[in-house]
DNA sequence: ATTATTTATCGTAATATTGCTATATTAAAA
DNA sequence: TTTTAATATAGCAATATTACGATAAATAAT
Protein backbone atom coordinates (compact mmCIF):
# COMPACT_ATOMS: atom_id res chain seq x y z
CA UNK A 1 0.00 0.00 0.00
CA UNK A 2 3.20 2.31 0.38
CA UNK A 3 1.53 3.66 3.74
CA UNK A 4 3.23 3.08 6.75
CA UNK A 5 1.54 2.08 9.86
CA UNK A 6 2.74 4.51 12.43
CA UNK A 7 0.03 4.26 14.91
CA UNK A 8 1.33 0.69 15.59
CA UNK A 9 4.72 1.91 16.93
CA UNK A 10 5.55 3.97 19.96
CA UNK A 11 6.72 7.76 19.40
CA UNK A 12 9.91 6.83 20.40
CA UNK A 13 10.00 4.74 17.33
CA UNK A 14 8.28 7.34 15.08
CA UNK A 15 10.81 9.95 16.31
CA UNK A 16 13.69 8.03 14.90
CA UNK A 17 12.57 6.54 12.18
CA UNK A 18 11.43 9.81 11.11
CA UNK A 19 14.69 11.23 11.40
CA UNK A 20 16.70 8.56 9.84
CA UNK A 21 14.11 8.43 7.01
CA UNK A 22 15.37 12.14 6.64
CA UNK A 23 18.60 11.25 6.64
CA UNK A 24 18.05 8.21 4.07
CA UNK A 25 19.10 10.07 0.95
CA UNK A 26 22.66 11.32 -0.11
CA UNK A 27 21.61 14.72 -0.92
CA UNK A 28 20.44 15.15 2.12
CA UNK A 29 23.19 13.94 3.59
CA UNK A 30 25.49 15.52 1.36
CA UNK A 31 23.50 18.99 2.72
CA UNK A 32 23.98 18.04 6.06
CA UNK A 33 28.23 17.39 5.68
CA UNK A 34 28.12 21.09 3.40
CA UNK A 35 26.54 22.73 6.51
CA UNK A 36 28.93 21.43 8.80
CA UNK A 37 32.01 22.31 6.44
CA UNK A 38 31.06 25.38 6.37
CA UNK A 39 31.06 25.67 10.13
CA UNK A 40 28.43 28.58 10.22
CA UNK A 41 24.80 29.28 8.91
CA UNK A 42 24.62 29.47 5.44
CA UNK A 43 22.70 31.78 3.20
CA UNK A 44 21.49 30.42 -0.19
CA UNK A 45 24.55 28.51 -1.72
CA UNK A 46 23.69 25.00 -0.74
CA UNK A 47 22.03 24.76 -4.38
CA UNK A 48 25.13 25.43 -6.20
CA UNK A 49 26.66 22.84 -4.38
CA UNK A 50 25.19 19.99 -5.47
CA UNK A 51 24.40 18.37 -8.78
CA UNK A 52 20.75 18.87 -8.66
CA UNK A 53 17.85 21.43 -10.01
CA UNK A 54 17.01 24.05 -7.44
CA UNK A 55 13.34 23.21 -7.01
CA UNK A 56 14.97 19.26 -5.93
CA UNK A 57 17.27 20.67 -3.45
CA UNK A 58 14.45 22.68 -2.04
CA UNK A 59 12.22 19.63 -1.54
CA UNK A 60 14.99 18.14 0.06
CA UNK A 61 15.80 21.14 2.72
CA UNK A 62 12.34 21.16 3.45
CA UNK A 63 12.40 17.59 4.43
CA UNK A 64 15.25 17.55 6.39
CA UNK A 65 13.54 20.90 8.22
CA UNK A 66 10.32 18.65 8.64
CA UNK A 67 12.29 15.93 10.22
CA UNK A 68 13.91 18.74 12.94
CA UNK A 69 17.24 18.29 11.33
CA UNK A 70 17.97 21.79 10.53
CA UNK A 71 16.96 25.40 10.69
CA UNK A 72 16.01 27.81 8.33
CA UNK A 73 15.63 31.31 9.37
CA UNK A 74 14.42 34.04 7.09
CA UNK A 75 17.14 36.94 6.43
CA UNK A 76 15.71 39.24 3.70
CA UNK A 77 15.91 37.57 0.36
CA UNK A 78 17.38 34.53 1.40
CA UNK A 79 16.91 32.00 3.98
CA UNK A 80 19.73 31.09 6.59
CA UNK A 81 19.99 27.27 6.93
CA UNK A 82 21.88 25.83 9.68
CA UNK A 83 21.81 22.25 11.65
CA UNK A 84 19.77 21.92 14.47
CA UNK A 85 21.80 20.09 17.16
CA UNK A 86 18.78 18.73 19.38
CA UNK A 87 17.80 16.26 16.59
CA UNK A 88 21.54 15.53 16.57
CA UNK A 89 21.94 14.63 19.89
CA UNK A 90 19.16 12.75 20.19
CA UNK A 91 20.58 10.22 16.86
CA UNK A 92 23.99 10.33 18.89
CA UNK A 93 22.76 9.41 22.16
CA UNK A 94 20.69 6.50 20.58
CA UNK A 95 23.09 4.52 18.52
CA UNK A 96 25.15 5.22 21.46
CA UNK A 97 22.69 3.37 23.56
CA UNK A 98 22.62 0.90 21.03
CA UNK A 99 26.45 0.30 20.85
CA UNK A 100 26.50 -0.08 24.75
CA UNK A 101 23.90 -2.64 24.98
CA UNK A 102 25.44 -4.50 22.20
CA UNK A 103 28.65 -4.52 24.71
CA UNK A 104 27.43 -6.07 27.15
CA UNK A 105 25.89 -8.81 24.53
CA UNK A 106 27.68 -12.08 23.63
CA UNK A 107 26.36 -13.41 21.05
CA UNK A 108 27.39 -13.97 17.18
CA UNK B 1 11.64 10.02 -11.57
CA UNK B 2 11.85 8.17 -7.94
CA UNK B 3 15.32 7.31 -8.73
CA UNK B 4 18.46 8.66 -6.27
CA UNK B 5 21.43 9.97 -8.11
CA UNK B 6 23.77 7.53 -5.81
CA UNK B 7 26.60 8.32 -8.47
CA UNK B 8 26.82 11.91 -7.49
CA UNK B 9 27.20 11.34 -4.36
CA UNK B 10 30.32 10.12 -2.23
CA UNK B 11 30.43 6.26 -1.44
CA UNK B 12 30.71 7.13 2.70
CA UNK B 13 27.43 9.80 1.85
CA UNK B 14 25.86 6.48 0.18
CA UNK B 15 26.41 4.10 2.65
CA UNK B 16 25.49 6.48 5.58
CA UNK B 17 22.23 7.04 3.61
CA UNK B 18 21.42 3.42 2.66
CA UNK B 19 21.57 2.63 6.46
CA UNK B 20 19.90 5.51 7.67
CA UNK B 21 17.12 4.56 4.86
CA UNK B 22 17.02 1.51 6.24
CA UNK B 23 16.40 2.49 9.55
CA UNK B 24 13.77 5.18 8.66
CA UNK B 25 10.54 2.81 9.10
CA UNK B 26 9.02 2.40 12.60
CA UNK B 27 9.00 -1.23 12.05
CA UNK B 28 12.56 -1.55 11.26
CA UNK B 29 13.59 0.37 14.30
CA UNK B 30 10.99 -1.58 16.18
CA UNK B 31 12.88 -4.98 14.78
CA UNK B 32 16.25 -3.64 15.92
CA UNK B 33 14.63 -2.68 19.53
CA UNK B 34 13.77 -6.15 19.81
CA UNK B 35 17.02 -7.94 18.49
CA UNK B 36 18.46 -5.70 21.61
CA UNK B 37 15.69 -6.42 23.78
CA UNK B 38 16.63 -10.07 24.11
CA UNK B 39 20.08 -9.71 24.10
CA UNK B 40 20.52 -13.02 22.07
CA UNK B 41 19.84 -13.75 18.66
CA UNK B 42 16.42 -14.66 18.20
CA UNK B 43 15.35 -17.28 16.08
CA UNK B 44 11.55 -16.63 14.29
CA UNK B 45 9.41 -14.82 17.04
CA UNK B 46 10.49 -11.61 15.09
CA UNK B 47 6.69 -11.81 13.29
CA UNK B 48 4.88 -12.48 16.68
CA UNK B 49 6.57 -9.01 18.02
CA UNK B 50 5.23 -7.17 15.40
CA UNK B 51 1.68 -5.88 13.97
CA UNK B 52 2.19 -6.92 10.79
CA UNK B 53 1.88 -9.91 8.84
CA UNK B 54 4.45 -12.42 8.20
CA UNK B 55 5.71 -11.50 4.25
CA UNK B 56 5.71 -7.77 5.37
CA UNK B 57 8.05 -8.39 8.26
CA UNK B 58 10.14 -10.69 5.86
CA UNK B 59 10.43 -7.94 3.86
CA UNK B 60 11.35 -5.32 6.47
CA UNK B 61 14.28 -8.07 7.67
CA UNK B 62 15.57 -7.87 3.71
CA UNK B 63 16.18 -4.34 4.02
CA UNK B 64 17.90 -4.49 7.54
CA UNK B 65 19.86 -7.06 6.20
CA UNK B 66 20.83 -5.50 2.89
CA UNK B 67 21.67 -2.60 4.72
CA UNK B 68 24.13 -4.68 6.60
CA UNK B 69 22.59 -3.59 9.77
CA UNK B 70 21.27 -7.62 10.86
CA UNK B 71 22.76 -10.62 9.77
CA UNK B 72 21.20 -13.89 9.76
CA UNK B 73 22.10 -17.53 9.86
CA UNK B 74 20.01 -20.23 9.41
CA UNK B 75 19.93 -22.90 11.55
CA UNK B 76 17.71 -25.88 10.94
CA UNK B 77 14.43 -24.70 9.94
CA UNK B 78 14.47 -21.13 11.12
CA UNK B 79 16.78 -18.28 10.64
CA UNK B 80 18.82 -16.32 13.27
CA UNK B 81 18.55 -13.30 13.57
CA UNK B 82 21.42 -10.64 15.31
CA UNK B 83 22.45 -7.05 15.14
CA UNK B 84 25.41 -6.48 12.87
CA UNK B 85 27.70 -4.37 15.30
CA UNK B 86 30.13 -2.75 12.66
CA UNK B 87 27.07 -0.54 11.04
CA UNK B 88 26.10 0.87 14.37
CA UNK B 89 29.18 1.27 15.28
CA UNK B 90 29.97 3.72 11.77
CA UNK B 91 26.59 5.42 12.78
CA UNK B 92 27.70 6.12 16.23
CA UNK B 93 30.73 7.13 15.05
CA UNK B 94 29.30 9.12 12.37
CA UNK B 95 26.74 11.26 14.31
CA UNK B 96 29.31 11.61 17.23
CA UNK B 97 31.57 13.47 14.82
CA UNK B 98 28.91 15.46 13.77
CA UNK B 99 27.83 16.53 17.58
CA UNK B 100 31.86 17.06 18.03
CA UNK B 101 32.31 19.63 15.28
CA UNK B 102 28.75 21.28 15.79
CA UNK B 103 30.39 22.02 19.82
CA UNK B 104 33.27 23.94 18.10
CA UNK B 105 30.90 25.76 15.75
CA UNK B 106 29.44 29.58 17.13
CA UNK B 107 25.83 29.96 15.06
CA UNK B 108 22.82 29.99 15.81
C1' DA C 1 5.66 -40.62 3.25
C1' DT C 2 2.79 -37.23 4.92
C1' DT C 3 1.97 -33.29 7.53
C1' DA C 4 3.25 -29.25 10.04
C1' DT C 5 6.26 -25.30 10.72
C1' DT C 6 9.13 -21.61 9.29
C1' DT C 7 10.65 -18.37 6.12
C1' DA C 8 10.95 -16.48 1.41
C1' DT C 9 9.07 -15.06 -2.92
C1' DC C 10 5.50 -13.58 -6.33
C1' DG C 11 2.09 -10.67 -7.69
C1' DT C 12 -0.53 -6.74 -6.90
C1' DA C 13 -2.79 -2.44 -5.14
C1' DA C 14 -2.17 1.88 -2.82
C1' DT C 15 0.75 5.38 -1.78
C1' DA C 16 5.29 7.85 -1.41
C1' DT C 17 9.56 9.57 -3.27
C1' DT C 18 12.66 11.73 -6.57
C1' DG C 19 13.54 15.01 -9.90
C1' DC C 20 12.34 18.11 -13.28
C1' DT C 21 10.14 22.31 -15.83
C1' DA C 22 7.33 26.03 -15.34
C1' DT C 23 5.71 29.39 -12.48
C1' DA C 24 4.70 31.91 -8.24
C1' DT C 25 6.37 34.62 -4.38
C1' DT C 26 9.08 37.80 -2.03
C1' DA C 27 12.51 41.06 -1.11
C1' DA C 28 16.58 43.61 -2.81
C1' DA C 29 18.64 46.56 -6.40
C1' DA C 30 18.58 49.58 -10.16
C1' DT D 1 8.58 51.03 -10.67
C1' DT D 2 10.84 47.72 -13.16
C1' DT D 3 14.19 44.34 -12.93
C1' DT D 4 16.92 41.00 -10.70
C1' DA D 5 17.78 37.40 -7.32
C1' DA D 6 16.53 33.74 -4.15
C1' DT D 7 13.19 30.32 -2.67
C1' DA D 8 9.01 27.94 -2.80
C1' DT D 9 5.17 25.65 -4.93
C1' DA D 10 2.39 23.21 -8.54
C1' DG D 11 2.12 19.68 -11.59
C1' DC D 12 3.88 15.76 -13.63
C1' DA D 13 6.38 11.35 -15.01
C1' DA D 14 9.19 7.59 -13.47
C1' DT D 15 10.23 4.70 -9.95
C1' DA D 16 10.25 2.96 -5.07
C1' DT D 17 8.01 1.54 -0.87
C1' DT D 18 4.64 -0.64 2.05
C1' DA D 19 1.58 -4.17 2.91
C1' DC D 20 -0.94 -8.15 2.02
C1' DG D 21 -2.77 -12.82 0.31
C1' DA D 22 -1.32 -16.71 -2.05
C1' DT D 23 2.07 -19.81 -2.70
C1' DA D 24 6.70 -21.85 -2.84
C1' DA D 25 10.64 -23.99 -0.55
C1' DA D 26 12.89 -26.41 2.91
C1' DT D 27 13.43 -28.66 7.13
C1' DA D 28 11.28 -30.92 11.27
C1' DA D 29 7.94 -33.83 13.25
C1' DT D 30 4.72 -37.53 13.00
Amino acid sequence: MGVTKTDYFTGNQNQIAMMAKALGHPARIAIIEHLLKVNACICGDIVSELPLAQPTVSQHLKELKNAGLIKGSIEGNTICYCIDERAFKILKNYFTKIITKLAKQNCC
